[in-house]
DNA sequence: GGCGGGTATGTAACCGGTTACAGTCATCGG
DNA sequence: CCGATGACTGTAACCGGTTACATACCCGCC
């Protein structure tokens, strides 16, 4: 009802104490007289008092908040990101506060300055920056976790492991018999399209030295993979296999073959990357990333770090699990 | 480089200014010398200067900082829903610091409580709380904005209109020659459901008073949905369409009717609600709500609010779409 | 009775910005 | 030549907490 609400000299006032003394009940510190406590929080109670977390930031240099700056804020990668940021923050009693970046490292840092004195910590998803950007953009003295990431080793860094994810699925398609594989790479800059799109290359040099490995440029959009789809149909390319760089065009090829009328997985196998909550549901062949528990553990090192209890910056590499459903082996 | 950062006062002494001048050439305040702003901006530069976001936000009442509340963090809900606040809150220059909340509604006061300071305006979504437990967990004296709420007019609300959304599936189904609809409803407590469930019974009584209008009690999950049908076959009980009260619990139904080996939607009809992008894959038929664009509408409302702007609170009530698929009329 | 030591409390400086108010200086009209 | 006016800059108080340090008090012991 205040015009204007209750500071810690008003509670000090109303109890006949100091600031200090309130001060010192509100932060469950040491020396405090049973007595004096009681009149403390009877006085916070009939003022409706709760500190004014700007000034305890200013004077302790603390704001129990931490910074999650991602490229976009959509989708099960982002929202199962968030469930497990959150989870973690919570627990430790962090807020995070939220901020989208987009593509040009200039906005990047931009985005990052602006947190500067309003987190104590700065959780960043950037695949979509080369290194020398990067590096530019992070702020300096301000601890930071990064999740896939381009190559900086002063942090620590959380990655997935593309390579070993694409081997996985290549052995598994090569296991179901087929011969003539498309991968469909994502967007150009970003880290994980092109780890994904170079493993693919490697693993089929390695593993199926004779099979032609057929790549073409995506953007992790479904539109354009089903677009792509077709031309290959059109084109009478022969393939038994698209592996996309992600399941939302893994999907989209999907839709693509089946409104051609081809049999999948029994002319075609597809194969995606992420299991997206969709995938399973469209029995969909993918490897599956623990995203929830990856910005958990991220949130958690973080933490540490902002705690001063963290060892070494060291990378984290998180294996993907193969999903092998219907759209790779017919069902039995 | 330097271990503590530098303030305003490290800024004003590399100028050879005072704190007062450098303050307003990095407010863009009005009278200041060309050649002053220079200096400063040099300074800045030299220094690597940024401002202390807890200091400025102590002496001037304003954090930029929005606080968002909702239930849970995971689902395409959520993240549509943040992307819509993302975009109108950093289009406006503020940050939306994130809160997740459990169903009880003294944690929910906490959770809000603890926003105390920190933000300049609440954006609050706790359709699980009924009317008095909300008002009671709203902090007074900051402006905030409600999304799907239980009965609250002294601040301005946004609301899914359950009922219009209800009454035209069901006149679609209707019109599709379903005679036997039965609805799933979802949790017990959560406003949503509710107003589904007893729209779809008002509307049944309108449209078809004489056919039934059976319902079960579900609880939003996939597999409950699945169970509920189960036991709708092994009762022998006769219905031609499912009309469940969101798009998990549809699908639930979807696949315990294709196990039970019955056409869909030759025999039974399924619907769902929310229109979630799974829904356009399996071909789901389903009421759409612009789950974006109601965070963003609902942000630019909060933000006009908190810059003093704004006309009395209302209600804003959004109607969903019809999403006709696949799983209720034949593709002809 | 005086003194050491522990406990409980108060005073005031400080965190890093913003801004009201008070100055300084040059220009200009009378 | 003086005062007024306006353009610019500086000083210091203030925002609302935390906390180092000082102080007051009570106890037990020699």
């Amino acid at each position: 009802m205040a015009k204007t609400s209750a500071t810690i000299r008003d509670v000090a006032r109303a109890a006949e104490l100091s600031v200090a003394s309130v001060s010192r009940v509100l932060n469950g510190k040491d020396n405090v007289h049973p007595d004096t406590r009681e009149r403390v929080l009877e006085a916070v109670r009939a003022l409706g008092y709760t500190p004014n977390a700007a000034a305890r930031s200013l004077s302790t240099a603390r704001t129990h908040a931490l910074g999650v700056v991602l490229p976009d804020l959509h989708g099960e990668f982002f929202s199962e990101l968030m469930r497990g940021i959150d989870r973690a923050a919570s627990a430790h009693g962090y807020f995070p506060l939220l901020s989208s970046m987009h593509a040009d490292g200039v906005l990047a840092g931009q985005a990052m300055a602006a947190m500067r004195g309003r987190v104590d910590g700065l959780l960043v998803m950037a695949p979509q920056l080369d290194a020398a950007d990067l590096a530019a953009a992070l702020p300096t003295g301000l601890p930071t976790v990064l999740v896939n990431c381009q190559g900086e080793d002063r942090h620590h860094a959380f990655r997935v492991d593309n390579r070993a994810g694409v081997r996985l699925m290549v052995e598994h398609l090569l296991a179901c018999g087929r011969r003539n594989i498309v991968h469909i790479a994502g967007i150009e800059d970003n880290l994980d399209a092109s780890e994904r799109r170079d493993a693919f290359s490697e693993v089929m040099a390695e593993l199926a030295p004779d099979q032609p490995a057929r790549i073409l440029q995506g953007d992790f959009q479904e539109a354009t993979a089903g677009r792509l789809v077709q031309e290959l149909l059109a084109d009478d390319v022969p393939f038994d296999a698209i592996f996309a760089a992600n399941d939302m065009m893994a999907l989209g090829a999907l839709q693509a073959l089946r409104e051609a009328g081809i049999d999948v997985p029994g002319r075609v196998a597809v194969a995606g990357f992420d299991d997206v909550p969709l995938a399973r549901f469209l029995s969909l062949s993918t490897m599956r990333v623990d995203i929830d528990g990856l910005g958990a553990r991220a949130t958690e090192r973080l933490i540490e770090e902002m705690e001063g209890r963290a060892d070494a910056p060291a990378f984290e590499r998180l294996t993907p699990g193969l999903m092998a459903r219907g759209t790779t082996q017919a069902s039995n």
